[in-house]
DNA sequence: GGTATAAGTCAACAAGCGATTACCCAGTTA
DNA sequence: TAACTGGGTAATCGCTTGTTGACTTATACC
């Protein structure tokens, strides 16, 4: 505890879930260890647990809530695909916290691996079949869903952006033509 | 050592290869320990040290050699994103040992993940690059890799199955157009 | 101002990890 | 048969991990 700072356990839990969405968009769920996270929030390591039950207890409250499409759903459908395209080509990646490289980060822990199985299908895929009006949305909204999953572990995991600008504009007009198609299948 | 088997080093070498390619499939790099892998190969734990050096050297053997398109770019490149196609939505799993699965499982490691890096650039991404012809095959080949990468997620990893053949087969139906798109494309 | 209680600290635990070391033994060679 | 050598083993080291329980300190209330 830092000198002059006021006993708050309310913003004290907020500091620890604020550093564990950075520690685990890091190193995910294993990678991840409570030392480094509570170092990072300059808080007592036994807080975790106090605070949270567990590292997973942690883990579920800094991460699960996150793994949404909400933003891009709730504009009109027809946008949709170009949205995610330039979002995930173009966009900024989102460096502090990103819920989805969280997830393919964690996947294979046989802890949280489970859970973030749950609440993406509960929380993105559904969601996203339901908008998908015609016949087989669930065969389109999953390659909806992989696309994406692949390009982010290219551009924000293993971090091999394209080589120019030329590449990229041609990479976001090919997604987002096949994107727009899948939308728009009926 | 199992009685009434003869003493045999490259033998014993390649069992520990063998199921180390299975741990590493099961678990990721960090997931995998050296004592499961000893204990499966019926091996003393310190071979792996004596025989591989260490963890890591043992990985660079068994995994990193197999990370390659070569079995689908050595056939005619027209029915390239068929065979794709085919091979991950209808295609049965390899079950024992998948070199992209422990690649997506690995990816994350500080210590593994950039040999896997290098290896997939050189091995899968510039041998596929090479063989789109015409404008963007670096857009293109990224966008081909990395649809088969959520792919490789989803149904391998995740284990989510299409809820029917139906939507299995629009989804391979879909899959192909994108990808025979993609390497046609001048 | 004294005190109850919430907030935060400290040291340690048990378990699991990769790696190492000293040792044993079967099979070949002299 | 005696010595050598390469293959295999057992025990353990040093380290990191998540978690725990007993302890201390600050703060709000009477």
């Amino acid at each position: 505890m830092e000198a002059g700072q006021k006993r708050n356990a309310e913003a004290t839990a907020e500091r620890i879930l604020y550093c564990a969405q950075e520690v685990f968009h890091e190193r995910g769920f294993e990678g991840a260890t409570t030392r480094e996270i509570a170092d990072r929030a300059g808080v007592n390591l036994a807080l975790i647990t106090r605070y949270f039950g567990s590292k997973l207890g942690l883990f579920e409250k800094a991460v699960l809530p996150y793994l949404s499409l909400e933003r891009f759903l709730d504009e009109p459908v027809d946008t949709l695909g170009e949205r995610l395209a330039n979002t995930y080509v173009h966009g900024r990646p989102m460096d502090r916290f990103d819920p989805f490289v969280v997830l393919l980060r964690s996947v294979s822990s046989p802890e949280a691996g489970p859970l973030l199985v749950e609440a993406l299908e509960r929380q993105a895929i559904l969601p996203l079949m339901q908008v998908l009006e015609g016949e087989h949305a669930e065969a389109r909204a999953t390659l909806i869903a992989t696309q994406l999953a692949g390009l982010i572990v290219r551009l924000r995991i293993l971090n091999r952006q394209p080589t120019s600008e030329d590449e990229r504009e041609a990479m976001r007009a090919a997604l987002s033509a096949y994107l727009s198609g899948l939308v728009a299948a009926r």
